[in-house]
DNA sequence: CGGAGGATTGAGGGAAGTCAATGCCGGTGG
DNA sequence: CCACCGGCATTGACTTCCCTCAATCCTCCG
């Protein structure tokens, strides 16, 4: 079996100097998970999650039962720095999305580590400063735009994390994407069908998570 | 006139010791705005704004004109570690909400301190994880409940904060309650008429910050 | 081939936003 | 000191978006 690094993938670590990321890489516990597993639930101790193949997403649940979905983690990203510093409780649920292998660290490991690192310190805060800047803007996003907007920015963000490809493939399944949008799989289909009858994009209607192109150079939120 | 010590009444610098915070203190601009002026905005140099009395409020601006209130900036609350962090423009906006003395640090200056005083940067590290929780909170809370709902925990939250008092004054116009809220002054002013109704409150019709009373031993959410 | 979960489509209702008019308070200037 | 003005709050009527419920279709997989 391959054993998978996740110090040297993780932006988090990856600019320590190598002896400092064996040190990180000893006290880490390599985890497999299934597709669908509950990687982390309110209750369970806190733990740094680091993902090094597969993806994860990391969501709440309301009252009213239906779940926001708050971030896909990829390899790479990270979930957990949060708690492991005192944060109050968040309600966060953790699920895999396909199989995935993970890194944990524990509580006492973390903060031991941060403690005897301050440039691991300094490049939290860094990384945690455009996280929060990122959730403060989806906040802002999803309270003030009608579901059709949240949408069309969505797939630009998209297009344009693939270096503006016209071309771009949903990464998830279209239900986990209506809880991204706050939104509901119903309405969610029905604002890509308008999408799409506007000719703004085409769907290769594909099996779960949709190919689809963004016509006419794109769309005009 | 009366110099205000931002140090001391800040969480993220009280608790360093005397030494550490005068010479914090020699590197801040101490500056008074009147009521309603604009601290920040985009395109301003990277600040960290520490208010040391008054208020501000931190809010965006979405495509449709609306703005959504972020928070409210009280005595030892700060506002632009992220921006100084390096985190990519956010689009915020600082207006005072009264008279305020607030303190200024320069980006090079707060920079230069992260690094010469580690206890600092794990100190920000804890503020900023929960900052991070309450955003995420917020986020949830503002997606997917009814702004009946959003109002009521507000109004608990409130009386929560001092003691569970019974009787307590909102702390601002309700313009911007509403837009704390993500609505608008119209259902918000509907929402209070029906909770009034229904009396789970009554209202001492004062100026523009009402006066309110949780009846009944409070609201249910 | 059949089942299950996801996606889609349709019908209907409800919550909240918009537009517009009026009322209220507080501050300003004569 | 009082009258007027301006911003804020309130109320009403209407509209719109989107959620809910329910049925059907599709796709993947055993």
């Amino acid at each position: 079996m391959k054993e998978h690094h996740c110090t040297s993938i993780v932006p988090l670590f990856n600019h320590l100097s190598e002896e400092e990321q064996d040190k990180i890489e000893s006290l880490v516990i390599h985890r497999h998970f299934n597709k669908g597993e509950t990687v982390w639930q309110p209750g369970d101790d806190p733990l740094l999650i680091i993902v090094a193949s597969g993806s994860m997403k990391v969501y709440m649940i309301a009252g009213n039962g239906r779940e926001q979905l708050l971030r896909l983690l990829t390899p790479g990203s990270y979930e957990g720095a949060n708690a492991l510093l005192g944060a109050r409780a968040q309600d966060l649920f953790i699920d895999t999305l396909e199989a995935t292998d993970a890194c944990l660290l524990r509580k006492s490991d973390f903060t031991a580590l941060l403690e005897k690192t301050p440039k691991l310190a300094l490049k939290l805060l860094e990384i945690n400063a455009q996280r929060m800047a990122d959730t403060e803007n989806q906040t802002r996003f999803l309270m003030m735009e009608r579901v059709e907007t949240r949408l069309s920015a969505y797939l630009l963000s998209l297009s344009l994390l693939s270096g503006g490809a016209a071309d771009l493939e949903i990464p998830m399944k279209m239900k986990d994407l209506s809880a991204y949008l706050g939104t509901t799989p119903e309405t969610l289909s029905r604002k890509l069908h308008l999408l799409e009858e506007t000719n703004l994009i085409s769907r290769k209607g594909k099996k779960s998570s949709a190919m689809l192109k963004l016509d006419r150079g794109g769309i005009r939120i």
